[in-house]
DNA sequence: GTCTATATATTGATAGAC
DNA sequence: GTCTATCAATATATAGAC
């Protein structure tokens, strides 16, 4: 017969604390005690696990890593086999986060490249995030083959994908709106069509 | 004979020293000690002027209101007459400010926009600066007149270039590099040589 | 490994003299 | 309006029993 599921091991029920508090508060915000409740730990656990709640920071963003798949991309391949539009599901995703949270929270590690400032190490650990989406939508370019023009560089239209999405993940923040959201995307929709129209003519002036 | 600067009013000290500490350091993170040591003044006149920290940021946010064309678009409206070159000097100015940064401070609206969650009249300013952004570049654009398709919604063109100036600073800040802003400035332009490229001839399957 | 109790520093904010 | 002194709360982190 099934069993119950087992409780998680303390540390992992800190991260996962640590991670839902750093995306909803931020990480100045959230205090060591706060965490400690949600994941019905004591000080003394956390300090056996961690040497700082900086450290706690790393090991989130070290958990973001593993979660990229499983979180943001499984979906959106699993649901939409056409590689372009893959990248727009990717969107969507966020849309829909935005749209739960009464659109005031979208990419956690956005939040953390922005509020942190003297944590380098958090910011190359949000670069190795940010590089593996990248890389992810970069991958469904690819698959698009000779759908995009072949002298569209896939590594910076990517790149292009995530600077889209974060702005307008920020914007949609501030106005507590979609429409920000919906309007960046509706743009790089028509871009994306400019992209992969047929082969153009274009008129000379004589 | 000219006379020394004045030395600014103690309320406009604490107010310029706040905005340059939560662009360098954020809200959180900045303490009141810091902005009065910085504004060399004192806890009493400091309580004198703003009822409490959080006050301070709402002024501060106001204060931004009025620095977005001295600080932000007179430079490139001055240099710049083409309309859509102005707005790629805007974009100029951004890279400008990475630059003299070592790539680490970009926008400061941006940071408070995603550090601040409890203060909703925050988040309703920041709005209100964007607008503010967002109505500069919808000028430019507008006063290109038809070199942009009719059908182009102006508001929705420079809320993206908006977007995409957010999201560029965001990686050029954990990448410490220009590259992905140059890679998103990049791909922003081509989509604009895109909409301003002259009449097409799509050619039609038979 | 987990617990409670606590150290030490710093926080935002106030009181009251001048 | 500006000053110093200080409050009360909270922060991160540690000590040491179990």
């Amino acid at each position: 017969m099934a069993t119950a599921a087992a409780k998680p091991s303390t540390r992992s029920r800190i991260l996962e604390a640590a991670r839902e508090l750093f995306w909803l508060k931020g990480y100045p915000e959230t205090s060591v005690a706060e965490i400690l409740e949600k994941a019905e730990a004591n000080s003394g656990s956390f300090y056996y696990y961690f040497k700082s709640k900086e450290e706690l920071l790393l090991a989130v963003l070290d958990y973001y890593v593993d979660l990229l798949y499983p979180e943001v991309m499984d979906q959106a391949f699993a649901t939409t086999p056409d590689p372009i539009e893959r990248v727009f599901a990717v969107l969507g995703g966020y849309r829909y986060a935005l749209e739960m949270t009464g659109c005031t929270f979208g990419c956690p590690l956005g939040r953390v490249a922005l509020e942190i400032s003297d944590i380098p190490q958090a910011h190359e650990k949000v670069a190795i995030n940010f590089q593996g989406w990248v890389n992810a939508v970069k991958k469904c370019l690819m698959d698009a083959g000779n759908r995009l023009p072949a002298d569209v560089d896939r590594h910076q239209l990517a790149q292009f994908v995530l600077t889209v999405m974060e702005g307008a993940v920020m914007q949609a923040r501030v106005h507590r709106s979609l429409e920000p959201f919906d309007n960046s995307v509706a743009q790089l929709r028509a871009y994306f069509r400019y992209l992969m129209s047929a082969p153009r003519v274009v008129r000379v002036k004589e």
